[in-house]
DNA sequence: GTTAATCCCGTACCAAAGTACGGAGTCAAG
DNA sequence: CTTGACTCCGTACTTTGGTACGGGATTAAC
């Protein structure tokens, strides 16, 4: 089937980490390590690499390795009950940084709708905004 | 001038962060240490607050503690043109995200829809749906 | 057919952002 | 004037997400 065209290194390079990174991820059970033929070296292909880039997507959107580790576990197949359970857990998180970031960005443009229709050259309004505490629900 | 009016517990709370952690923003250079009388206890007023607020304001909205250190180099309020810059780039970073996100919470919601209608075997498309588009340069 | 580059795997170390600990000193109340 | 709460300061530990190191195996290139 696959191809497993890839060793370690290109493997890395062609998702953008280190090899220790890949190492590190089997180490945690976010990537397996392939098969490994009888004293040679483990071959990686498309399916993991997608899975690889997956990971970096979803940690720089802000999930922590433990999170997508779960996020994993719906990709690898499962019975529906137990689909449902994580996929639920996991759509609730994704609504809570939706939440997050949209709070963000309203505030972060805001501020710069601010900044661009100020004259004074002697007070930044985004500055003078985060001095003052008004947005403070932080979480 | 400012009366100096809290001791470092009351700051803290004020703020609503622990005393260990104003002492480390203090290590850290993001806020400094009061002088302390003659074997006495440092007070901390308005001003200092504020700039406690400033720091936990702008860690929310997804700045590091080293981005702070800089923007708060800028506190003075006069180089508006700066920190706009900077602010522009984490509000294009924030949209980025927000727009994986969107796609990732209609894969998720997709995924339980499905799930409620079927009762066996189920395998998640996330990976593919969510490698397949723009997503990559992450920084 | 021997080097140079890779890989394998284990262990150790690193940075960010705190948190915890402990022996002092100080201050406010009873 | 002592007890309890708070402060001071230094050092150590914690979690997360990696990096670095090093000895031995394996493969690719000349």
């Amino acid at each position: 089937m696959g191809s497993n065209t890839y060793r370690i290194g290109l493997f890395a390079k062609a998702a953008g980490v280190h090899v220790e990174t890949v190492r590190y991820y089997q180490r945690k059970g976010l990537l397996n390590l392939p098969e490994k033929p009888y004293g040679g070296m483990r071959r990686y292909g498309e399916h993991e690499l997608s899975r690889l880039r997956f990971i970096k997507t979803a940690q720089w959107l802000g999930f922590s390795l433990d999170e997508i580790a779960n996020l994993l576990k719906l990709e690898d197949g499962a019975h529906c009950d137990e689909v449902s359970k994580i996929a639920t857990v996991k759509l609730t998180e994704v609504r809570k940084k939706l939440g997050e970031l949209q709070n963000m960005e309203k505030t972060l443009s805001e501020l710069l709708d601010a900044c661009a229709h100020s004259s004074s050259e002697m007070h930044c309004p985004l500055i003078e905004k985060l001095q003052q505490d008004s947005f403070s629900q932080q979480e």
